[in-house]
Order: structure tokens, then sequence, then C-alpha cells
DNA sequence: ACAGAACCGTACCGTACGGTACGGATAGAG
DNA sequence: CTCTATCCGTACCGTACGGTACGGTTCTGT
């Protein structure tokens, strides 16, 4: 068979998860029916029966479908100075305020999370796992980078995340999730990112001549 | 008529909304239907459309009546010496933590998260409105009272009570949201609100000393 | 005691949705 | 060219739910 797939999906399926994502941003879950799915993506409900299985295997299917464009830190182990490593902290909690707020991400986290009721929270588990999980460890990689230059200190890389995280983030993203229109001030994210980073640094920074002690 | 009603709603509502929120807990949204609403609590459907409209009214007045259970800190204007204020700020991360963890707070959260996408987010803003609010109000007045006694500082009263709200409640919400059962782990708030609030100190907290030198 | 309102339980209606089946069109394999 | 697999579009089925109607009963105010 000559498809090509490249992410476990064909592209004809994932053009089909794209046109419901577009449904689901717009309307909702409810809007996300298998025959509005099928019109909006002309197809027939026969072969999204076929290719996802039923109904909830299509929610799944547009998450890890989504999930698959996420840019992460990578540490090359190279010495990092001050500056860059400001810099490196500050642009990852702009990007994360960026993904929190992107309609697809919210549209995705509404639906797991309307979905966490029931059936063991599938969707939820699924959402973390594949969508938080990689930037989290995108963090931490750069966190940890940045103790190892003595920029940083603390005992718990992961407590020290969630410092950070909590920092950036405050109650944002649920304010954003219950739909509170004036949450989403876009403009306002750059200085969010360097407030959250300075707070940041005042708890676990370590000044210059400390670390010329400790080094 | 000698239906003594404290709240706005008649003590036979208010069971009606009891008995709809332990469905809203045990099942979702997709639980709550008129008719099961209706055998759970024993009254008809024609009353439930009677007093509540439609269901989203009926959905409406669950928040409502939810949202008047919250108790919150009263600033009596009285002096408040260093421990009693940072006692004051541990109850209130406690609190804080006990309440956005609770089954029913939960519930309804992932309720109005669900709904947030259509009809421009009614339940959101409810939510918001009457539950968080208050918390917030108090949260606010108890940070103005521990400025006016010299133990912390800060510019922005708003912007300081966002970052004691971060700080200790970090991602925990929208993780518990999402029903990763790890999340909530109830006997580890004690510790994270004794670490949020010294944190918070550690960014807000006025020394004795320049307490003397500007009192 | 009586009238009227509120209320319960049940039945009923229309609709919308998940899931299945089928006929016809298309395209690649031999 | 033919066979076969995939797919589209539509029609269809069963169910579940929101909302309404109605008969019978209890409660309330006078």
């Amino acid at each position: 068979m000559g498809e090509h797939r490249e992410q476990g999906y064909t592209p004809r399926q994932r053009a089909v998860l794209e046109r419901a994502l577009e449904l689901l941003v717009a309307g909702g879950e409810k809007a996300v029916t298998t025959a509005g799915v099928a019109r909006a993506a002309n197809c027939s409900k026969e072969s999204l029966y076929r290719w996802f299985g039923d109904r909830d295997g299509l929610l799944a299917a547009m998450i890890a479908h989504q999930a698959s464009k996420v840019r992460t830190f990578a540490d090359d182990g190279e010495p990092m100075d001050r500056v860059h490593f400001r810099a490196h902290l500050v642009a990852f909690a702009r990007d994360l305020l960026d993904v929190l707020s992107g309609e697809v991400s919210l549209a995705l986290n509404r639906l797991a999370i309307g979905q966490a009721s029931r059936e063991e929270s599938r969707l939820g588990r699924l959402l973390v796992a594949q969508g938080r999980r990689r930037i989290d460890e995108g963090a931490i990689a750069l966190l940890e980078a940045g103790r190892r230059n003595r920029h940083i200190a603390y005992d718990d890389a992961d407590d020290a995340y969630r410092t950070l995280y909590g920092l950036v983030v405050r109650d944002l993203h649920v304010r954003m999730l219950l739909g509170e229109s004036g949450a989403r001030r876009h403009e306002k994210f750059a200085a969010m990112a360097e407030g959250a980073v300075e707070r940041f640094f005042a708890l676990h920074g370590v000044r210059e001549k400390e670390r010329a002690d400790t080094a």
C-alpha cells in the first residue's frame, strides 16, 4: 500500500482530525458528532468507525494528533552564561503561556476535563502524558542545566519546576478554561513571563559571589 | 406562604439541588438528566421546570447553591502580630487546597469548564463570580491587613495575591480537574501550604529591623 | 369544610445522536 | 479488462434525553 503515514495516521486521516479539531474549537464537545465530522471532512461515518473505532477513539485520536506538535528545550550539555540561562527561562515561560492560551489547547483541555468524571479519565491521562509531560521534561532539563552552571540552586528539581510553573501560570489556566475573556490578554504575556522569572530568581537564584565560593 | 427560604431557595429545592450535586459528582454532567434528578430527589420533572426554568437553569442553581457555603477571612481592623498573620496565611492556603480538591468543587468546575465553549460561558462566569471572587476578596483583605501591620510589602495587592495563589496551587488544580489521582494527596496539603507561605515571605516579607525603620 | 395551588408519578412527543448497513463510485493489482 | 478493496453518501435503527401534559394526591389559606 502506497500510503505514507508519518505519525501513525495517514494524511487523509490527519486531515479529518484537523476538521474535527476545528469543530471542537468552534462548538465544544457536543459539536463533535460523528455525522458532523463526516460532513465537515467529506468522509463517511463508516470510515470514521473503521479508522478510530468509535467516538471515544476519535476524541483520543484528536488529542494524540495535536500532541505531535510540541517543541521543547534540548540540553546540549554546553556551558551557559547567566544572561542566556535567564533568557531561556523567560522564553520557556512565554512559550508556556502561549501554548496554554491557544484555542486548540484550551478546547482539548476542556474536552479531557469534561470527560474526567467518567471512564476513569482516559483522555485526561492521555493529554497529560502526551502533551504536558514533554513540556515538563524540557523545562526540568533547562533547570538542571541552570543548576549545573550555578545560576540557581534547589534540592528537588521537580519541586523547583512546579514553583516556576505556579509563578508563571498562577490561576490563569483555569480562568481561561472557564472562558473568562479578560484572562487571555496575549499582549501581557511577555511582562508576566519576565515577572515570574524575576520572582523565581529571588527564590532560587545564586548570587555571583556565592557562585564563586561554591565553584 | 409559610415557606421560609434562607438563600433564595426553599428547603425542598435545596434538598433537590443536593441530590443533583450527588449525581454530578458520581457521574459528571451527562449523569445530571432531568429524569434522573427527579427520580433521585423524589420530585416531578414538572416541578424541576417550574423551579429552575430548564436544564441550564438547574445547573446554574446547583452552582449558586454550592457557592453559598464559603467561609472567608473577615478583617476586624485589629493589630495582628507576625506569628498570627503567618498562621492566617497558612490556614488560608490549606483551606484553598481543601476547597479546590473537594469532590463537589471539582465536579462543578468540570461542569462549568465543559460548558465554557458554547453559550459565552455563562456557568463559568457564574462560578467565578459566586465562588472564587469571595475567596479572592477574603485573601486580599488578609494581605492588606498584613501590609498594614508591616509584615509584608507589595505595590499591587491583586498581583501579590495572584503570586500567593500560584505558589500554593501551582498546577495542582488543573491536574485534579483532569482526574490525575495522584494529585489529590490530601495528607500533603499541610506541608504544601507551609512551603508556599515560606516562599511568599521570601518574596514579600518585611524583616523586623526594616519594619521598625519604616514604622 | 372547602377551594385552589402545589406537587408527584407516569406517560407522551419530538429530536438528536451513536452506530450499522447498503448501493454506487473510484482506483490500484494482476 | 477484471477483480477487489476502499471509500463516499445516504438511509436506517434503537435509544436516550429535554420538555410538556395530565390525572390523582397532599398541603394551605380562609
